[in-house]
DNA sequence: CAGCATGGTTCGACCATACAACCAGATAGT
DNA sequence: ACTATCTGGTTGTATGGTCGAACCATGCTG
């Protein structure tokens, strides 16, 4: 495990695994806020497993840059709903893009046998280790 | 990748995924030194792909809980050999118990039927992504 | 309506890392 | 041998990341 994640990068907070200069949490927030659309801020709370503190300032963050917006949420008074902005978008795109360039580079170094394997032997073990 | 590195708990900087109160940076380099008996510090580096400052840190803290020690390199005077000292290997023992149990309750949520399968794809996973 | 729960924000403390500047010992080229 | 360069380490500075506590507003419950 140490080795996975040392070899793959993710000690580094600041740029991502895929080699795309945006902070790795920042990161994450997109590629969640891009596949939900749009998403209550404790919604992200919990999928990111942060401290909701932490997500009240990383999707301060996104706003700064332009990719998201806070607006009301229309059910509840209290609450958030973030949303990516056009330009949002297209980072994430951009993001995703250089994610899958970076497996397609990994996969390519697995032994074409192998690959199927591999592949479903990292979907079960997320699913194992996601409910705890 | 991102599911797994949430779910994993890796983005908690001040302590491990395997509940240990120690911070993953250090307990990555106790293992390395556990494993290695003794390394120079630009080894350690290496193995942790650091930047050397880093490094230098990273061993100081790990001195200041007087779990390590630097000695002068023997065959070279500017370098610097970093060994556990015996509170730092039980410390490092302790770690691998926790990691273990960590992972034997993961793999116990993983179908019998496919341990093998997600142990051998990780391996082959780590090793791919290693060389680039 | 009082009391408690929930969603957010701000603040303080700690950890992790890189890069640049600097020093000391090692090495290679002339 | 002497200088120029390389290599290993240290320290300072800046950026990023996370949590927990204190605090506020809104919602829910009895």
């Amino acid at each position: 495990m140490v080795r996975f994640v040392r070899a793959f990068g993710l000690h580094q907070p600041d740029q991502t695994p895929c080699g795309q200069p945006i902070p790795v949490s920042e990161a994450h927030a997109l590629g969640e806020l891009a596949r939900a659309g749009a998403l209550r801020q404790s919604d992200l709370t919990h999928r990111l497993r942060l401290e909701k503190s932490s997500t009240s300032r990383l999707v301060t963050q996104l706003i700064n840059r332009g990719w998201a917006e806070r607006t009301p949420a229309p059910d509840d008074g209290r609450g958030v709903l973030v949303r990516l902005t056009p330009q949002g978008l297209t980072a994430a795109e951009r993001l995703a893009e250089a994610r899958a360039q970076r497996f397609a580079g990994v996969m390519n170094r697995v032994p074409e046998s192998e690959r199927a394997d591999v592949l479903r032997a990292l979907t079960i073990l997320t699913e194992a280790m996601d409910e705890p």
